[in-house]
DNA sequence: ATTCCGAATGTTGTATTCAGAATTCAAACT
DNA sequence: AGTTTGAATTCTGAATACAACATTCGGAAT
């Protein structure tokens, strides 16, 4: 791969554990593949000392593992561990559309702000379910997630649920590309935001559990080969004329982010 | 303070973090204190570079968060993030109390087992609650909780609720003094136990929510002053013999670990 | 006296160097 | 031939060095 410079602002740590999270989600890295920091340094153009950081971190999140007694590897892409990670995220999920269901119920205007917020997300959604773009789903889909978060009003469930979605991310790709249309998934998603919009916190639970198990089922039915996968890929979508569109790439928030902002929200007390 | 020499073998970078996230649980390191890498690690015997990636690792955590334009600060323990993250381990105990109930409904030889080690955890926590030893005492309740988190048969739900432990810790201690004794804490534990045991999935749930709700109270009810607090504390406790028990202190997972290791559960498939 | 500019200082991010441990390779020995 | 020892190499963790930038302090100009 072409020596590519790094620049400075977002430090070379964020920009190298980006970059190596991505390579790795993208399965250009593949499971179990070794990875030295001094190659992975030189890749970037960048020393030793901000790759280190960013494998630590990578370390500390379980998507690399250290490898017997030097080195790191990739983590290998375990099937059982993606459905307890899927039943996880279901909790959280049903967790944050139950309190968002119930917000909408308590204020007209946080129901009307979230439907309209809501309704943008499912437009450009079905435009990339319309245009094909499996990256572009992705995308969508983690922001369709992530903003059922927000609207939760409870600032810790996103970062507790975006350690999974890091995860689940490798596996997403392949199901998508492998399974029926996707367009269920975003009418799943119409009815999900329907419930809560509604204020009907215990169908929008059930709404989002079923389709979270939906989505846990897809993988099973589509399990890549044990260790070893996605190789194809990356060759084929170099075609594909690399995403001009902003949106049209996979976006998570940045490994570093503050806990809850200065009035990030008003937050009823917990019933 | 004293300079303590760090040894290797756990990574300088680990003992970092364990050192500093302890000084910030116990109240040594005042919320808003500025931290100075220059500092620590002198304070440590250590190099710079150590405590740096410590710092990253505390930062991602949201331990600590960088102030204004340069620098890090211990961050501020904000009453209303505590109250979040409670109900985000409310909604993961429930399910690991509701997976282990079931797990036990199904097999005698697990529920057993079960029975077996939670009582043993039961044994020892209400020694500690006749002891008086608070930090004994959040150390045995943390035993249970990541007890119940494993009998769930999804490994996934420890780390993700360990996140969470790791700022309630901060204001456990200030609450379990000022709040009545908590024997009734062990009770309810007794019978979170018992429901599991006895496989009925929706009493074990119930009983672990209101559970976390009732501690949730009680932090509320004991909030403490806003911004820094628990001073006395620390010269109050140096009195004490120092924990000469092993247990006679708030032990979390370090902070590496593999996400799943080999055979580390069955894990029948979830429905 | 107050404000503005600039030098001195402090602090971080990144690079480079150093030391120790693990792996590999090969030659020597049985 | 197979095994074993040991030296060269590779790689990581930690220390040190360096550069950029922000803050502070002091003096000069108004």
């Amino acid at each position: 791969m072409a020596v590519m410079h790094l620049q400075s602002h977002p430090s070379l740590v964020e920009q190298a554990y980006d970059a190596i999270i991505d390579e790795i989600a993208d399965g250009a890295l593949a499971p179990s593949t070794h990875l030295v920091q001094e190659v992975l340094a030189e890749r970037y153009g960048v020393s030793r000392q901000p790759i280190q950081q960013a494998l630590l971190l990578l370390k500390s999140d379980g998507i690399v593992q250290d490898a017997g007694r030097r080195g790191l590897v990739v983590a290998p892409l375990d099937m059982q561990m993606m459905r307890d990670r899927y039943q996880v995220r279901a909790t959280l999920d049903a967790l944050a559309a139950g309190l968002a269901a119930r917000r909408c119920a308590a204020s007209p205007e946080i129901a009307q702000q979230t439907k309209r917020q809501g309704e943008h997300i499912l437009e450009v959604g079905f435009d990339a379910v319309a245009a094909g773009a499996i990256k572009a789903m992705i995308a969508h889909d983690v922001a369709f997630h992530a903003f059922v978060y927000d609207a939760s009003g409870n600032p810790m469930i996103r970062p507790t649920a975006e350690i999974h979605w890091r995860f689940l991310r490798r596996v997403m790709g392949e199901v998508l590309r492998k399974s029926e249309p996707p367009i269920s998934i975003w009418q799943q998603h119409r009815d999900i935001l329907a419930a809560i919009v509604a204020g009907d916190p215990n169908k929008a639970e059930a709404r989002i559990l079923s389709h979270i198990q939906n989505a846990a089922a897809r993988l099973a039915a589509n399990a890549p080969t044990g260790d070893d996968n996605a190789h194809e890929k990356h060759g084929a979508q170099k075609g594909r004329t690399e995403a001009a569109d902003p949106d049209d790439d996979v976006r998570l928030a940045p490994r570093m982010r503050r806990p809850a902002g200065p009035g990030a929200q008003a937050g009823g007390g917990w019933p």
